[in-house]
DNA sequence: TTCAACTGTAACTGCTAATATTACAGTAAC
DNA sequence: GTTACTGTAATATTAGCAGTTACAGTTGAA
């Protein structure tokens, strides 16, 4: 799985937390584990899909918009990961005089289609709202 | 997805495809578009398993041990690419002094071991002979 | 009105993982 | 014993990705 979904998720997660309150890439990258300049790009593009608001300059920062209870992570997973499953590396060749050969390809490919719907139905049951909670359960336990 | 995979389910089908032929790494190979050398490996761990039976020396080659319909993705995938869906990289830390931070490794890790199996359950409905089958289906269409 | 603290982006570096390739010892058929 | 294979390890090469740097633009406050 791409990073930029786990960044993305959570940041989400993180904010989620601390409702109301404006938190800095720089805040967030350390929560993360990772370089400011790649939370701002990640929740730049959330911000361009609605998730948050952003605010520049002095005391600005990120603002989750949504109910945490209605982002799952189907759809971080579609923003930031689609197609992720399917390999870039493919074999066979359509052009082959092998019925084998030449038709592989589509065929791996429809395969990973159905695999990738499986997955994402299996992330639309999971919000960032529940993943907060469990973060709660892990840490009362 | 890994390509140790694709290389094993494509040379699996191949194999279903020429029933009691041996085919060689090199005949292989120009099938699926990789080095022998890549074959040769794959193969070599499908053998170990019991899928396949080898012969080596001059005229020897790679022969199907299983019945095609016995075969499921789902196997393939737990010999080659078992995990490769959980990432690599990995956000937080559990030394953090934050209830987010410190927890969402192992959230994170929860959600991919389910997404994992749910890769697992259909790639347990598809099997080799089965994508030989899709395979004639569109060369005939 | 200037300074300081931010975001937005693009460009670049460096690392790591994956694929391709080479090489050669071992084995079997003819 | 020669040819045609597998088995396997070592090495090169490539591509993708995370990390980093840099700087222009924006905002709030002294």
């Amino acid at each position: 799985m791409n990073s930029e979904f786990i960044i993305a998720v959570h940041s989400l997660v993180l904010l989620a937390h601390k409702p109301d309150c404006m938190a800095s890439s720089e805040e967030i990258a350390a929560n993360v584990c990772t370089h400011p300049a790649r939370v701002r790009k990640v929740l730049g593009f959330l911000r361009k899909r609605g998730y948050v608001a952003t605010r520049e300059g002095s005391g600005g920062g990120y603002k989750l918009l949504k109910d945490p209870s209605d982002m799952t992570l189907a759809d971080i997973y579609r923003e930031m990961a689609a197609g992720s499953l399917t390999p870039t590396w493919c074999s066979g060749n359509p052009e082959m005089d092998c019925m084998v050969g030449s038709n592989m390809q589509d065929v791996m490919n429809s395969v990973f289609c159905g695999a990738e719907q499986k997955l994402e139905s299996y992330f639309a049951e999971i919000t960032i709202g529940q993943m907060l909670s469990r973060i709660k359960e892990r840490q009362h336990a």
